[in-house]
DNA sequence: CAAACAAGTTTATATCACAAACCACAATAT
DNA sequence: ATATTGTGGTTTGTGATATAAACTTGTTTG
């Protein structure tokens, strides 16, 4: 029974991973507004996914303003790999079994 | 951006649905012991489905010992397929653009 | 300088997942 | 008859968590 891992398996969480898998990296601001966020949610979740170590954190200054950006680890590729392929299991867990 | 259905959207309920959803009813030490629950974690979450109306608790007696059954309604069955469309949606949003 | 703004972080709150404790009843032992 | 143990489940207490509001740090504008 393949544990789904509940730092990837959290909605929020999940689009900003599938988001950082397609791109080499993005800042605060792209993803709160891409994905719909407030400021307080986006940045407890970015920490929690650096605290895991699925995502690693740049804080650098655009001209004068701080700006800060995220870039997917290899493990955060690997486990999101993990997570799709343990919900897959589960999905094909339940179908009626074959006549 | 199709929600994610928070009473779906979690690992024991989704392995409940996913159980039910391939036979035509269960009962509580059936899901216990396939799923390898407490006997208060199924509860919870088996109250949980019923009160979102995806799953019908049908209580009876197997002789003399109290028997509780569960199954999977209609409009359960609906959401867990939108659940899985919805995920799929979340999965192939990610990816690296094609070349 | 003061007031508004930008980029995040910290906090307060409300919800939730889980197991321990509990309840109702049946079967067995004393 | 009455403890005692077992079975089937529910309720309760607790720690974790997701979210937005409030705050912080620094900048730009009046």
């Amino acid at each position: 029974m393949t544990e789904l891992d509940a730092d990837v398996h959290q909605p929020t969480r999940l689009r900003i991973l599938m988001l950082l898998s397609g791109v080499d990296s993005a800042d605060f601001n792209f993803l709160r507004t891409t994905l719909g966020l407030s400021k307080g949610n986006l940045s407890a979740h970015t920490s929690r996914l650096e605290e895991a170590g699925y995502v690693e954190i740049t804080k650098g200054f655009n001209g004068k303003i701080p700006n800060t950006s995220y870039c997917l680890t290899e493990l955060g590729r690997s486990r999101l790999a993990a997570y799709w392929q343990a919900l897959e299991e589960i999905r094909s867990s339940g179908g009626t079994p074959p006549s």
